[in-house]
DNA sequence: TATTGTTATACTCTATAACTATA
DNA sequence: TATAGTTATAGAGTATAACAATA
């Protein structure tokens, strides 16, 4: 319902388009916590290994500290997440999961799980995986600050025919 | 420089990686253009086939008609393209493209070009086509209305062990 | 002086509705 | 009455800066 077929053939269009069909499945299958796809993160990484700090948290989830405070305040308020006091260090506070919270996190996982399957529906096993693999090795790559802008700036020098 | 690498190895991560790595690089390629994306999608548009009006503009590029107002209002005053009164039809404008918009729409895809090689850069070539092959046929699917939320409602048969 | 967390403010997008001129 | 385009307003989301408590 958006796009015709002529001008949109490229891969950020495809890419584009699956991402958003994503982000709302996804938000769809997360519609019942505080803060959406993000505060499945938040519950996600709360509960493994040591309970982390608030501003441990934003910066594993690319978050501003400021909506992390937001955020746990929501999920908090649902009775998903406690604030407790570090005793190293008094003024941050450790972060975890509740009862409630890492039932919920269990249910969270089987929707997304379906949600995914759902997304590669159409192509076969062998053909999910790869994409699966190339999908993560281009994203980790990315992740690890492969990503500075080598392209623009030598844009310029190209210069050429259509 | 945003994530560890425990939580998040799944589809959706990679996904968002590698869309906002995409978003990042187009806008950086995109930046002297009005409107950023949008505007070059614009461009893109207007020029093949007959000149389209902006409703119908606006449908193809799943933007609301209100923004594209805007979005005419800068690459117009940009001296990129034109509002043309529709012969058959006073009520509408038939938007065109200009020398300039031309011009500038040309050196636009040789950017796009390489960013999209930069970022499926470390896939072998023969990967590379096999991934964009797959994102085109998930993306199509996606764009033919199959993106109804089978998933979200059929979510509460299953519970289960996590 | 720097850092954790909180709060308040401003700014950017987007969505909605109202208005005009045509059909 | 419905449609193409414009304009104005309100809301969500985000970013920025200032603040308190502690290191």
């Amino acid at each position: 319902m958006t796009t015709p077929g002529t001008v949109r053939d490229d891969l950020g269009w495809a890419l584009g388009m699956l991402t958003r069909s994503y982000m709302r499945a996804s938000a769809a299958a997360l519609h019942d916590v505080p803060g959406g796809p993000r505060g499945y993160q938040v519950l996600a990484t709360v509960g493994r290994d040591e309970p982390p700090n608030q501003l441990a948290l934003a910066h594993q989830l690319g978050l501003d500290r400021t909506v992390m405070t937001y955020l746990i305040d929501d999920l908090e308020k649902a009775g998903l997440v406690q604030r407790r006091p570090d005793p190293a260090d008094r003024r941050a506070r450790r972060v975890v999961s509740t009862e409630a919270g890492s039932a919920l996190l269990c249910e969270l996982e089987r929707r997304l799980i379906a949600v995914e399957q759902d997304l590669l529906g159409p192509l076969g096993p062998d053909e999910a995986t790869a994409l699966r693999d190339m999908l993560q090795r281009l994203a980790t790559r990315v992740d690890d600050g492969a990503n500075a802008c080598t392209v623009a700036t030598e844009i310029q020098a190209t210069g050429g025919a259509c």
